[in-house]
DNA sequence: CGATGAATGTAAACATCGATAACATGAACC
DNA sequence: GGTTCATGTTATCGATGTTTACATTCATCG
């Protein structure tokens, strides 16, 4: 039944992923996430499954996490990071956009981060912004430098230091942006009709409208 | 422990909900919906508990729906109903707006029902905008007169016969509204902070903002 | 009225799920 | 070598969706 033909090479997480495991699995936390990652429906996984496809029983994955949502908590942690990677990447917060063309590229890249993610990670958007979205956004959402939440008001914000915006960008005015943005993501992934626009051009039609539409307020 | 006292007054589908019931249900569909409806949670829902309720078996479901999923796609269609009700509540897609001042109303009781669709029923909203949101959209979301994608590019066209807006909408322009509105119910479903405005204020700086951005392109 | 058959309920069973408890194994350390 | 801890297994529990076989009611027709 046991097969332990090699025994585990490095004491120290021996990442050789080509190496037949021994009894003990050796690295099985990281691989019940990254299996969890590599699913096409994260918040519908079975844990039993999971456990099976990596060659090992339900009950030895509650020895890495207390509960199924335990886990997707973890996965859900890993996608709001890779969120905020992407977000950036669009632009460095700290630093405040060099002219007015920078500072409408920083929304247009933003948008673009955003659908990007919405596009090449549908499962992981689906369940960072799904049914636990709330739970998710209140405990991890916020968390990290800079948060999640700050790049949009602070692309608006530079919009306005370089006169794209007369007025000084309100908490509705984020709002509105965010709203824009996250509802092209939320129907994109709906493959709504008509939404069959590549993702640089939709980002670009949303960014452009929401400056247009703080631009004669 | 069969109970006939009272045995079912009319053949045909009785709705006195005080009456004991018979051995038979009787309305055991139309009630199983209701309380389905009724949820906080509807996708989460448990059949067997749903049954429960109702002092009924889960297997007495199965003479009424072929799964779960099938109870849950009734319910879907009747929120898609309530929705297209709303929107139908907004105006009537036949007729063109009187003036401009009215079509601008249009849109932002269009966006009011959508806002408040979400905001009264939240249940409902999450179940067709949830998980399952591409499948009920594909079987149920386009069927009734008028279908309720009409509703929005209906609006933006009034906007534009009635010279609020210089050109014509485009199928973009209305995937962008479509996403403004969308996004900031689903936001707003989220409890997002700074989502405290009330809906029909809500609605208008939506509505207001996607007519700025079309104004001036 | 009474038999028949369809409609609609129950009870029992199955597979699967998340979760827990008791036990077994392997590796590290003295 | 022996102890100890981390990490696996097996067995089990209760709940779920679903199916099957059986029971009851109801409408209909003779």
């Amino acid at each position: 039944m046991h097969n332990h033909e090699l025994p585990c090479a490095a004491s120290t997480r021996s990442p050789a992923k080509t190496r037949k495991r021994s009894f003990h699995h050796g690295n099985l936390r990281q691989e019940l996430i990254d299996a969890a990652l590599a699913a096409q429906d994260i918040e519908g996984l079975s844990l039993r499954q999971l456990a099976a496809s990596l060659g090992v029983t339900a009950a030895a994955a509650y020895r890495h996490f207390d509960s199924r949502e335990d886990l997707l908590f973890e996965v859900a942690r890993i996608g709001f990071n890779r969120l905020r990677q992407r977000f950036a990447s669009a632009f460095d917060i700290a630093a405040p956009p060099s002219d007015a063309e920078e500072a409408q590229r920083r929304l247009n890249r933003l948008a673009q981060a955003y659908l990007q993610f919405a596009d090449e990670e549908p499962a992981l958007w689906r369940l960072i912004f799904g049914a636990q979205a709330e739970a998710y956004r209140q405990t991890i959402g916020s968390q990290g430098t800079p948060d999640s939440y700050e790049y949009l008001p602070a692309a608006l914000l530079g919009l306005h230091l370089k006169g794209v915006i007369p007025t000084q960008p309100s908490e509705r005015d984020a709002l509105f942006a965010w709203s824009a943005v996250h509802g092209a993501a939320t129907l994109r992934s709906g493959r709504v009709p008509g939404a069959l626009i590549s993702i640089p051009e939709l980002a670009n039609e949303v960014a452009e409208r929401v400056i247009r539409a703080m631009k004669h307020s």
